[in-house]
DNA sequence: GTCAGTGCAAACCCTTTGCAGAAAG
DNA sequence: CTTTCTGCAAAGGGTTTGCACTGAC
């Protein structure tokens, strides 16, 4: 049985990935499943330059074109989660359950934080005519200066 | 007496702006100052394109470079605040004290959230080495679909 | 055969930089 | 005078786009 989401913290089989493409109404294509095999192999935060590079690793797999338009595609389909947090360049995380960062700025590492070991004490009235879409915490943390 | 600061919501007098400038160990110029005003005017989240387009509203005062110069040095300096919200450009935020955003994800509108209005019950331990710089949260909106 | 997906290169846009000239004290 | 700041234009870097080609049903 193919149970594996993106949630899970074993790698995904391949029929996982195809699985996973379909049920959010994605084609499935060479270059797609090679993109979402390295993406969801475990949880992490990868800028569209690292995917690239890992997809073609072992051969020509996807321009770079098609590595971002997938990017794009896989954020707008609720596989995977734009991280806003450097002005340089976006991130991408392949965990889309609730859950917040840490952000060495001196690295630019991304380390995940539970949701439950940062808790939002009250959410304040939103504006009118809006609805809430997410919230993101960033802590921005530094190295120590001894 | 120039008792006003960027934490005021009367706007500063060019005296203030001199003051403020000088207490952060920037040198006064005509553009410096000019961008302080618009800037210091009001708490409000300006890209670096809308200063320019104010700072130049009534007669060439400023280049493009000495903009992008100027917001670099004063978020260095601690005058204003970066705010990295979208991927497509930068915010300066006139605001420095503690606070939070609403952020219309349609629009591109920011709105202040008042520090005491949205709580971090438990900041998870830091990882080791490292000290805290800063917490960003911020509250993505989205127009309500009625 | 049709239509979506891909690849390449060029375009884009915000931002930064190099360097010569201007301004401030 | 000397040093810092400014302005211009060009370069930079991540991302998007136009369009012809490919490939899957």
């Amino acid at each position: 049985m193919a149970e594996n989401t993106q949630h899970s913290h074993r790698p995904p089989s391949v029929s996982d990935i195809t699985d996973m493409l379909a049920q959010h109404g994605i084609a499935h294509t060479q270059q797609r499943n090679k993109i979402a095999q390295i993406l969801f192999a475990r949880p992490q935060h990868l800028s569209a330059d690292q995917v690239l590079e890992r997809v073609n690793s072992e051969g020509n797999i996807a321009s770079k074109a098609t590595v971002y338009n997938t990017l794009g595609l896989f954020a707008r389909k609720g596989l995977i989660r734009e991280l806003i947090v450097d002005s340089s360049k976006v991130f991408y995380d392949s965990s889309t359950h609730a859950h917040h960062h840490f952000y060495h700025v001196d690295t630019g590492e991304l380390q995940d934080i539970n949701a439950q070991d940062l808790v939002v004490q009250h959410l304040p009235d939103l504006p009118e005519g809006s609805e809430l879409e997410r919230i993101d915490i960033i802590v921005r943390l530094r190295a120590k200066a001894e």
